[in-house]
DNA sequence: TTCATTTTTTAACATTTGTAAAAAAATTCG
DNA sequence: CGAATTTTTTTACAAATGTTAAAAAATGAA
């Protein structure tokens, strides 16, 4: 709860009484290791906070699937496509360990927007700090081999390497298992 | 102006006293080709709409540059970095033809956001508008090779390809020049 | 622990992409 | 128009990454 309350601070000044709004809707939940939270084609109805856990985002190719985000502690989750225009998304979302999350239905998010300008201009905040992490990753993989991708992410999250498996990403670099392989055994 | 109009209220619905209240403090402005509209490492304190022109967003490498959004008629036009965080931006925009603008600077529009709900929304929606879009690009490059995305390129936006020099379009597909050209040449 | 399963690493070879340099084509401007 | 400049294509070779398959290591369940 803690955690939550400090991000939910974080992206947004709010007043006591919003960010009472805000959280009295806001439940936990637990549940285990591989639980899809948000299926591809389907309509994810929730946005979801990670007090404790893991979770990734993939696509399903012809014949693999492409992982193109993680969560961790402290990160909001939601299939983007969802929560911005109600429609079906391309991604899958799934835990990687049994986890603790606070979830909020995305019709109730949707009306405090509505009602309350500050947490309109909250939501404003949250889906711009999103796009800037987005666009850092976007640019990074344009700018940097997926060697130094790897070391970055060795030196910026060394825990997220422990606890997730190298197949996921290598897809995450943009390259195959057998290459992040190559590379990690440069390093040492 | 009728394009902007129609952008504006495609975003977000507006009544009209909203919808005046924007585009009230959204200035015509005609620069030249080549003009950059923000530089990296400035603050950009600006918000532009592309009523008639082209403009590239490019990072300077160590010994290249590498271009990784264009905007077309239609496009808002920002640092994210700036816009969002008041921040020095990473990234360069540059005009690639002579072009007819709206601008609105930066701070009118957060005074317009803290004070109204509607266009607080309007904001909202235009951050997570370009959160998708950007997130469907991202995807779509760890899915495709550059031919692919080269192809769909031409079907989606040939325009783009007869208004932007090689060179520019090769970063932005993540190959070089030459890769692009042995791209090419297999189409035809 | 032990066996079965999953994950990671290694190897050999094929394919793709990059680099550098030159040629060809297109564009710009006096 | 025509020369100078810029952009695009081509070539030859080098380097990086992918593919397939097998071996090694790690993990999980009985």
């Amino acid at each position: 709860m803690e955690q939550l309350l400090k991000k939910i601070t974080s992206v947004y000044p709010l007043k006591n009484d919003s960010l009472n709004q805000l959280i009295a809707e806001m439940k936990p939940i637990e549940l285990p290791k591989h639980k899809i939270l948000v299926e591809a084609g389907q309509v994810g109805r929730s946005v979801y906070f990670i007090e404790k856990g893991i979770a990734r985002a993939y696509c399903e190719g012809k014949e693999n699937q492409i992982t193109f985000w993680f969560g961790l502690e402290g990160d909001f989750v939601f299939s983007y496509n969802s929560y911005i225009n109600g429609r079906p998304g391309y991604e899958s979302i799934e835990l990687l360990e049994n986890s603790l999350l606070y979830e909020i239905k995305d019709n109730v998010l949707q009306a405090l927007f509505r009602e309350n300008i500050e947490l309109a201009n909250w939501g404003r905040k949250l889906a711009e700090l999103e796009l800037i992490k987005l666009e850092e990753r976007y640019i990074a993989r344009l700018f940097k081999s997926a060697s130094e991708c790897y070391r970055e992410l060795l030196n910026s999250s060394p825990l997220l390497i422990r606890r997730i498996q190298l197949g996921y990403i290598a897809s995450y670099l943009g390259v195959t298992q057998v290459t992040l392989s190559r590379i990690r055994s440069e390093i040492r």
